[in-house]
RNA sequence: GCGCCCGUAGCUCAGCUGGAUAGAGUACCUGGCUACGAACCAGGCGGUCGGAGGUUCGAAUCCUCCCGGGCGCGCCA
């Protein structure tokens, strides 16, 4: 509806410049917003405030030869110039009750549409190290980078996403040790225990399992225990496997699916870190100094250069993430979605500046980042920090077993990644109104329990009879509904272009209290059974949209609770 | 000290690339169940948008400075 007005302006600004009321050269960028208050109207542009001073005229006379000009249009019942030189669209009824049709005519489609013109994009998310269970954090980047990866399918791109981790770096001999010494009756208490060893009870499962000569068959690897306590090598390959495989039946259970796994043992395999270090040498953007290789990020806007090459041979880690971005671009991808914790942002300069370096045509601001900020998790108004299985945070899995999936990951993708977020489980566990994931399921369950109802009571709508009946639709809490859904589109649109899932979950849990709101008001059995049918397909229209938007949440739209 | 994020109603948070009288839930107060889901609804109370300047027709939104909180500043990842 926003663009179709969007392109009857359009029309009478071109009929105003033919006319030579207007210079030709304006390029007018329209904006039309969706109005608070419903005395401005349904909709309203800004377009005369912006053109006032091109066209050497007050704004509201402006305005005045705009409204003049547009074409006659049905969804229009009548403009207003209002303020300083507002111009306000009333929509005819016809036009604002049509969005129940297209919502039950494209079903599963509507709010979906093709802006993405199929174009490559991947979307790399949660990337823990296997040397735990995943945390609240790797929860939070579950739910908004899975939300993303829906949300841009939804909206025509062509979807990758992709877990990277590093399987043999320090952390993970770290790991090792940890096991090693567990397998050889060592406890964390113990002076024999590793430095900055891993503690957690799964420390304790791993080398239970090792030591039985487990075999692990993880998403991306397959290692069977060799059982020997004195075998580092076999019990780090063995921990990395059984670590992944933990890792993976977590966001199984949190219906997070990843397209690839990618190891960062595999980008020194295949050459691709020593070729990204000869390309950054070659281009002169390097310098050794105190015995290790710099590269001077400086130049692209760092704070200080960086070590690449350390003085014992070894790479930080900055150069693989370089080459692995490298790696990315090669593969097509033109657009890159990083959903990373907001503790990592110093890395987004850095590996820009890299790839700049690199001088392979990368765009600057490529790739994109979405940085989410600290998760704390609360009890009883108290700050929940242990769990028993990791030892010193709270695991993803103590939440989804605690307040279950759709609570999860509801909770973690509806808040802003920018703003810190407090996970309330007691509010989370709560079945009443005060918790807005309930609220919503609970108004989808309604409307198929009504829809039940009704039909066994032979009392099932009719498509055409309700057709005929939806221009009456026009009570004030209807209204407030129409409105409501047809605004889905744009904010599905919104939340993929701008990497904001949260607002679709903000959207469903206004879409549901106008849904009660107006429910509650027309009781479908008692009030007026001749406008039943359009009232039971505004209904449906409701339950469809709300399973749309939970769809792309990843959180399940239950017929029943 | 430097960089990034945040500061909006008692509390938890929205506020769409600047737009009209700043919204929702919750809490609190007042009303509403012989009804297809009351897991609900109607009304009320509640904010100098952290502070001060600036940009402009217009600023919670953009810029500068200050205050407060979080995170990061390693030849760790």
């Amino acid at each position: 509806m926003k663009d179709h007005i969007s392109r009857l302006i359009q029309q009478a600004l071109q009929a105003l410049i033919s006319a030579g009321t207007l210079p030709a050269d304006v390029e007018p960028q329209v904006q039309i917003d969706r109005t608070r208050d419903r005395d401005h109207g349904d909709l309203a542009s800004n377009i005369a405030l912006t053109l006032a001073k091109r066209a050497g005229m007050p704004p509201r006379e402006l305005a005045a030869l705009i409204c003049g000009a547009l074409p006659d249009d049905a969804t229009i019942e009548r403009t207003e110039i209002a303020g300083p030189g507002f111009i306000n669209f009333f929509l005819s009824a016809d036009s604002s009750q049509a969005v129940v049709v297209d919502i039950l005519r494209q079903r599963e489609a509507f709010g979906r549409s093709d802006a993405g013109q199929g174009r490559k994009v991947q979307v790399e998310f949660v990337s823990a190290n296997p040397t735990g269970p995943l945390h609240v954090g790797h929860g939070r980047g579950a739910a908004v980078g899975d939300s993303l990866c829906r949300l841009l399918a939804a909206t025509g791109w062509d979807v990758a996403s992709e877990f990277y981790y590093n399987d043999a770096g320090a952390q993970i001999d770290n790991l090792a040790l940890s096991v090693q010494a567990r397998c050889r009756g060592v406890g964390p208490d113990d002076d024999a225990w590793p430095q900055d060893g891993y503690r957690g009870d799964y420390i304790v499962d791993l080398a239970a399992a090792y030591l039985r000569g487990d075999r692990v068959d993880a998403e991306d690897r397959h290692v069977t225990a060799a059982g020997d306590a004195g075998d580092l090598e076999s019990i780090r390959s063995f921990a990395v496997a059984w670590l992944r495989r933990e890792q993976d039946l977590d966001l199984k259970a949190f219906g997070v699916h990843f397209d690839v796994y990618f190891l960062e043992s595999s980008l020194y395999r295949d050459g691709e870190v020593e070729q990204t270090v000869q390309r950054l040498v070659d281009n002169g953007h390097c310098y050794e100094q105190d015995g290790a290789l710099w590269l001077r990020t400086t130049a692209f806007g760092d704070d200080k250069d960086r070590v690449m090459r350390k003085r014992d041979g070894s790479y930080t880690y900055f150069l693989p993430d370089v080459a692995y971005h490298l790696n990315k671009w090669r593969r097509g991808f033109e657009r890159v979605i990083n959903e990373q914790g907001a503790d990592h942002h110093s890395t987004v300069t850095r590996v820009r500046a890299g790839l700049q370096a690199l001088r392979q045509g990368i765009p600057e601001g490529w790739p994109d980042y979405v940085l989410h900020q600290m998760v704390t998790v609360t009890r009883d108004g108290a700050e929940v920090k242990l769990s028993k299985r990791a030892g010193s945070y709270v695991t993803l899995r103590d939440l989804i077993d605690e307040v279950g999936r759709d609570a999860t990951r509801y909770f973690l993708v509806a808040r802003a990644p920018s703003s810190q977020l407090t996970f309330d489980i007691d509010l989370a566990l709560s079945q009443s109104n005060d918790n807005p994931v309930y609220y919503i399921q609970y108004a989808h369950a309604r409307i198929c329990s009504v829809m039940r109802k009704l039909s066994e009571q032979g009392l099932d709508w009719d498509a055409e009879r309700a057709t005929d009946q939806l221009h009456r639709l026009q009570e004030e809490h209807e209204t407030a509904l129409l409105r409501r859904l047809d605004r889905y589109p744009e904010v599905v649109a919104g939340a993929a272009r701008d990497s904001e899932p949260h607002t679709v979950a903000t959207y469903l849990r206004e879409l549901a209290g106008d849904f009660h709101t107006w429910y509650n008001a027309h009781k479908m059995l008692v009030e007026d059974a001749s406008l039943r049918d359009a009232r039971l397909a505004l209904s449906e229209a409701v339950r469809q949209v709300i399973a749309n938007g939970l769809d792309l949440l990843g959180v399940s739209a239950p017929r029943e609770m």
